[in-house]
DNA sequence: CCAGACGTTGTT
DNA sequence: GTCTGG
DNA sequence: CCAGACGTTGTT
DNA sequence: GTCTGG
């Protein structure tokens, strides 16, 4: 499936709309964002995942991650790089995840959702190709990603800042991608950096998530 | 037992 | 880390 | 996945 | 055309 995307989100942005209570929703390298139409594999992205600060705290934090997992446990970072002969790592199955060495392992606790305006999709025509750019087609409401798993909930909306949020960023509606993260630590000890794959699946579901 | 893989897209 | 194949 | 490069000489 | 880099 999608492996371009657009991004214009800064993480103040993506902040906003993550939503929780603006005390508890941190940002972590998030200067690293860059705008870009044509976003690829490597590139980093806005993720927002959950954070245990203890048993009982929960904290949301947005957080840039680089398009394309690594697992923990691998030894090489490009066993795991598609263009340079490893296992390709920047989509996932949803049907099969939960059967896959590779993916199972982060269903339960490593789930994300990713921030994109849009993506792109690769339309044949003979011999050429044309990129179809997918977004949301509905204005940005204000629409925040809930902090309840409950699907019957209603869909949160931030009353105060609705307005302010359509300032810094595009008029339409960012899509919610599902994702799946790692952290992978060097072998030399000295870099640590995380990767995210995007695992394809119904919006509900995503949400359903958080 | 150890070694090696662990994945995706898109197609004649 | 965890499973499969030899 | 696409975009972009694709090279040489001669050197503190 | 083919490979590398992002």
């Amino acid at each position: 499936m999608c492996g371009r995307g657009a991004l214009t989100l800064s993480g103040d942005r993506c902040r906003r709309i993550a939503g929780g209570d603006g005390r508890k929703t941190k940002t972590r390298g998030c200067e690293r964002l860059r705008t870009k139409y044509n976003l690829g594999p490597m590139n980093y992205v806005p993720v927002v995942r959950t954070v245990e600060e203890s048993a009982e705290a929960l904290s949301r934090e947005v957080c840039a991650m680089r398009w394309g997992l690594v697992p923990s446990f691998a030894k090489r970072a490009e066993d795991f790089d598609a263009f340079k002969g490893g296992s390709s790592t920047f989509n996932a199955r949803v049907e099969g995840a939960e059967s896959s060495n590779l993916w199972r392992r982060l269903l339960d606790r490593r789930r994300c959702v990713v921030l994109f305006d849009g993506f792109y999709e690769w339309k044949a025509n003979g011999k050429s190709k044309t990129p179809m750019f997918i977004r949301n087609r509905d204005e940005y409401d204000g629409h925040t990603i809930p902090w309840s798993t409950k699907t019957d909930e209603e869909p949160t909306k931030m009353e105060e800042s609705a307005d302010e949020s359509k300032i810094d960023g595009p008029e339409h509606a960012p899509l919610f991608l599902a994702g799946l993260y790692d952290v992978w630590h060097q072998k030399d000890g000295l870099g640590i950096s995380r990767a995210l794959v995007l695992l394809w699946i119904g919006l509900r579901k995503v949400l359903t998530w958080t």
